[in-house]
DNA sequence: TCCGAGGGTGTTACAGTGTATCAGCCCCGA
DNA sequence: TCGGGGCTGATACACTGTAACACCCTCGGA
């Protein structure tokens, strides 16, 4: 994980890099493959998790959907993230209650790792075999069957610490 | 169910091993060295989540302790679960918004990780140095510092594995 | 003895998060 | 043309969590 570096950092609207459009483009290739309806919600919804560049709740979704004439219900933007999380488009931040674009088009069930920074807010992701591998043992000692796992680190971002270490 | 198999199962009310006579004391004795208050109210709900034997939210706690001229509130359950958690009296599960007694007296910073089974509701935590150790390894070749991290695997208990195939 | 500070609790009010339910719409196939 | 299934809109409601303020108690000074 070297050159990708670009956590979902508050102030970090939407580069080329992981903006709206590429997610948006990844969705509708998905969506046709698995033949699925990548609607006009979904995808609104979908382009206004990837264009925050911070974690959004569900209530601010539907906020930033709303205009005079169109008013978009939480609960509709809870179905349309249900949909998207399902497919793996977008993460829950159990501990925050609120949805990130989901970074990389990392294989089935990769050991996903959120990094949560205290100072800016913003959420990075990455995987590490490894972290599975131990954990599959560790589950497989206590007899348990795994179905699906939460890993979050809240902490201090490289950037952020770059920053007090420079001020 | 060997020796040390006791997950907070649905119906496993409080034995004498992980009951809330064991976490009580271990609290009392934690709070006289550290010159803490160990008050009536935190007392009650330490043990209220002790005794119930399955993971508890909040309100649960306040309606269990609320009876006949003793009203207890949400908001005081959350202040004395806000100390308990603190010292590691209890831990709170992010992906259920719940809370249970904290089963063995880890050291400072062990790697925890809940097991939270979807046929009983039981949860159970054990933990893992190895884990840690990759988790430590990947998180600084994200350059991220770590202050906290929550774990937590969704699945089948062995009990409930056993009796699906004993059915 | 009085007084003030600090910590814990009670209470009300409210913000935020998530779900249940029913009705309407649209598309597609029989 | 008629259903059925999937999506959306809308209302209502339950659950989770916090803010703000008042009260009480204890303890250590003045």
């Amino acid at each position: 994980m070297t050159e990708h570096r670009h956590p979902h950092e508050a102030g970090h609207e939407a580069g080329p890099c992981c903006g709206g459009d590429a997610v948006i483009e990844r969705a509708e290739r998905l969506c046709r493959e698995r033949d699925l309806q990548f609607t006009r919600l979904r995808r609104d919804v979908l382009k206004a998790v990837a264009e925050a560049g911070r974690p959004l709740g569900a209530y601010d979704i539907a906020e930033r959907l709303s205009e005079p004439g169109r008013r978009v219900a939480a609960v509709s933007v809870y179905r349309a993230l249900d949909f998207l999380t399902e497919h793996d488009l977008v993460h829950r931040i159990a501990s925050r209650n609120a949805f990130v674009p989901c970074a990389h088009s990392h294989g089935e069930g990769a050991g996903l790792v959120f990094m949560i920074c205290r100072s800016c807010g913003g959420i990075d992701e990455t995987t590490s075999p490894e972290i599975e591998d131990q954990l599959g043992r560790t589950l497989a000692r206590a007899g348990f069957r795994p179905a699906s796992r939460i890993l979050e680190v809240e902490g201090e971002c490289e950037a952020c610490l770059q920053r007090e270490g420079a001020a």
